[in-house]
DNA sequence: GCGCACAGTTTACACCGTTTACGGTTTACA
DNA sequence: TGTAAACCGTAAACGGTGTAAACTGTGCGC
């Protein structure tokens, strides 16, 4: 580790300007505006060319922003769970959860930017920042906590197939792994299948792929829940889990904030 | 219905030109390129504002592109189930499955337009069209057929949630209930919740927001088959299942033809 | 054979991302 | 303290996009 200076004042200068082009990039989205450039620049009382001293192209603003909004919404998520006991770990994943679900709907574009946009090109900067992607993070050290508290069964590494237990030995997301010994790696699985599921319901309610009416009661999540909880030991605990949830997703929808 | 005439001449180019269209554009998509209107026009050997002419704005080609994009391969994963017997009622819907995923795979540019476009302006072509999405139609069917022979067990649509119960009786997607007596509209419900996560597992392979050796080994997608087959009755049948499934995995990926 | 609907053109506009060359400021250093 | 370099912004321009308007010829229907 170097030692770290004390930020001289362009330093700080252009971190300032690093926030403005997000705070401009966010409030275009809120409007419902396209994200370009151009417009960027012009609600920052700037030209276009000038933003390339900051990011080295229209792709890489794009990534900045979707970072900056993930790392925003997952502090909503975790608020949202601060509502509860500290020890109510079940309460606490479901509710940020539902977190997670809500603000989707609520911020149809800013999911699709963060979680709909291809993560093709290996080496671009998009790869880099997805191996600290702040929700998952939340989600997993949420599912870890109540892990570490209820010990449900999880798959043992080594009945895994080669590819999953390279996966989760190996991690690309090395945070998720935090602690936890290599035979207990099986709860990284666990994880990936749940993510999976959370993504395609919210995904497809988002996208609009399904019946409005289902979209609007969000019954096809509560169902993807309720399939899902057993698997981390949570049958049991599913009615008060599931009135919990209801209860969420009855409160009205708002766009997050600037 | 009204007495349908001959096509007229002009009718019969009209309907050719926008086949041409289509040719154009699923070339360039092939090609990686963009689909632009310039493009498609240049390819056709025409000015941009002609196609203007066909459609009436971009987003339209993108609808129109699209839904052929969605038929041509739909009929692909009819023909990989039509390599099994006509009552392999479940080994059939398992192999439009499984092409459905090995084409998302390797066409991610269609996939994208066809099923992460958001629909989200209520009346415009779009809606229409996914109402008569092809690919849902054939999945859907081959979920019937298979339900008509096993007669899994469904939920009873009284004890379903109110707005999924409508949503079962009188769907977007009329052909979904064809010939489905009204106290068996539950399987609508089941069908859905395969639908979604089979979205769920291939979109996020997709797009890449997925360890990358899990993808290329599919063990996800497997996974979530293995999840779901029980739902539908043919626990029994999976390893059966399974075997087919990997073989299937096991072939290299190819695009589609144009 | 006349008239008109249609398919195509040219031109133009406003926007986009991006590059280049150029000026001021501000910092860092001799 | 003076000077050179690094930085931040500009204006101008290029090639690209979707789209609107006016205009032209050709082929079909009556």
């Amino acid at each position: 580790m170097g030692t770290l200076r004390e930020p001289t004042r362009r330093e700080r200068q252009r971190e300032a300007t690093y926030d403005e082009i997000v705070r401009a990039s966010r409030q275009l989205l809120a409007e419902g505006a396209e994200l370009s450039l151009r417009a960027v620049a012009g609600r920052m009382g700037v030209t276009a060319p000038a933003l390339y001293r900051y990011v080295a192209s229209y792709q890489e603003l794009v990534d900045l922003v979707a970072f900056e909004i993930d790392k925003a919404a997952t502090e909503g998520f975790r608020a949202a769970a601060d509502a509860l006991p500290e020890d109510d770990y079940a309460g606490r994943l479901l509710v940020s959860t539902t977190a997670f679900r809500q603000w989707a709907i609520a911020n149809p574009r800013e999911f699709g930017l963060v979680f709909a946009n291809p993560v093709a090109d290996a080496d671009c900067i998009r790869r880099e920042m997805l191996t600290l992607a702040t929700s998952g993070h939340l989600l997993t050290g949420q599912m870890r906590a109540l892990w570490q508290h209820n010990h449900h069964p999880v798959p043992a590494v080594e009945d895994l197939p080669p590819s999953v237990r390279d996966a989760v030995t190996d991690p690309l997301i090395p945070a998720e792994t935090e602690g936890l010994a290599p035979d207990e790696r099986g709860l990284i699985w666990v994880y990936m299948q749940g993510w999976t599921q959370l993504y395609g319901v919210v995904a497809l309610e988002v996208f609009g792929h399904m019946d409005p009416r289902v979209i609007a009661s969000g019954e096809m999540f509560i169902d993807t829940l309720r399939n899902f909880v057993p698997r981390i030991g949570l049958a049991d605990d599913w009615p008060r889990l599931e009135a919990m949830v209801r209860a969420l997703l009855a409160q009205p929808v708002t766009a997050a904030a600037g």
